[in-house]
DNA sequence: TTCAAAAACATTGATATCAATATTTATAAT
DNA sequence: ATTATAAATATTGATATCAATGTTTTTGAA
C-alpha cells in the first residue's frame, strides 16, 4: 500500500486558507471576544456571561434549555456557565413548581445591578466598533446571522 | 445609597440582542465549529486542529508564535493545541539550531497523510455550505476578515 | 394503569481559550 | 564583559465548548 507523505499542494493550502469560512469565523469571534472581555473586565464578567445575563434581563421566565437555544450553545455548556454565575451570586436557579425537572435561572439583585453597570460599557465599546467598521455593521451582522441560521434541509444530510 | 434592582429596560435588552456583533460572531463561529468538527470526526480531528495543520502544510519553517499570529489565538493556546497534536503523533516539535528558545512545529508523515484525507472532506463540506449561502460566501468572508483585522489606531485607545 | 419513550438537566472527559506569570535564551546598552 | 531588556515558549488557573452518557421526571401509548 502506497502512503502519501508529501505535503499538500501549495495551491490547495492557500485556497483553504483564503476561503475557509469556518476558520474566518473562529478568528473573528476570538478577536471580538477578547475585545469585549477586556471591556467588561472591570466588572469581573466575560462577554459570554454578559450575553447570558442579558437574556436573563428579559422578565420572561426561562429554562436552561431555552437559554442554550438562544445562545447557540450546548445545554451542558449552559449548565457549566450558570454554575460559575451562581458561584458569583449573579444568578439564582429556582426549581419549577409544576415540572420538577426544570430549574429556572434568574438574575439576583446583584446580577441586575451589574447589568446596569455593564450596559454603558457595551454601548461605548460597540459604538467604537461601529465607527471602525465604517457603516458596514449591519451588513456584517446580517452575514453572521445567516451563518448562525439553521441548516436548510437537504436530501444529502442526515440530522 | 440607592441601588437599582430593577431589570434593564426591555427596549435596551432587545437592542443589544439584535445588534451585538460580538454575540452574533460567537454564535456563528460555534455553529460552524460544530459543523466542521462533525465532518472531520471520522479522522479524529477538530476544525481547529485542521486549521493549525493546514498552516503546517506550507513547507516554510514556522514558530509557535507565528502560528499563533496566523490563527489569531494566544501563544499559550497554541502551545496547548500543539501538545494534543504531539500526543497524537500528527505534529513534531524540533528545537531550532540557531535559537535555542524556538521549537519548530512540523507535520509528521502521519500528520501529512491525515491532511490528504482531510482536504476532500473540507472541500465537500465547504461546497455544501457555499450552496446554502447562495452566493453570499465572498461577502460573508470579507465581513469576517474585516472583524478579524487589527484594530485601527485611535487617539482614544491605549494599547 | 403501566410502561416505554421523551424531555430536562447534570456529570465526565477532552480540547479550546486567555490572563497572569515564570523560565530560558538572545540582544542591546553600558 | 556585565547587565538590563526583550523575545520565545511554558505553566497555572479559570471559563468555554461539546460528545457521550447518566438521572430524574414527564408524557404518551397500549
Amino acid at each position: 500500500m502506497i502512503e502519501a507523505v508529501s505535503p499538500l499542494p501549495p495551491a490547495d493550502v492557500l485556497h483553504v486558507r483564503d476561503t475557509c469560512l469556518c476558520f474566518a469565523a473562529q478568528r473573528a469571534a476570538r478577536k471580538l471576544a477578547r475585545r469585549f472581555d477586556a471591556a467588561f473586565r472591570p466588572l469581573g464578567i466575560t462577554n459570554n456571561q454578559f450575553s447570558l445575563m442579558m437574556r436573563l434581563s428579559v422578565p420572561k421566565p426561562t429554562t436552561v434549555s431555552e437559554l442554550a437555544d438562544f445562545l447557540g450553545i450546548d445545554q451542558t455548556t449552559t449548565t457549566a456557565a450558570l454554575k460559575a454565575l451562581e458561584r458569583g451570586q449573579l444568578v439564582i436557579l429556582t426549581p419549577d413548581d409544576k415540572d420538577k425537572r426544570i430549574r429556572r435561572p434568574a438574575l439576583t439583585a446583584k446580577g441586575a445591578n451589574l447589568m446596569h453597570a455593564a450596559l454603558p460599557i457595551w454601548r461605548a465599546e460597540h459604538a467604537q466598533l461601529d465607527v471602525e467598521l465604517a457603516g458596514k455593521s449591519t451588513v456584517i451582522r446580517t452575514a453572521l446571522d445567516r451563518l448562525a441560521a439553521p441548516t436548510p434541509p437537504s436530501p444529502n444530510r442526515k440530522d
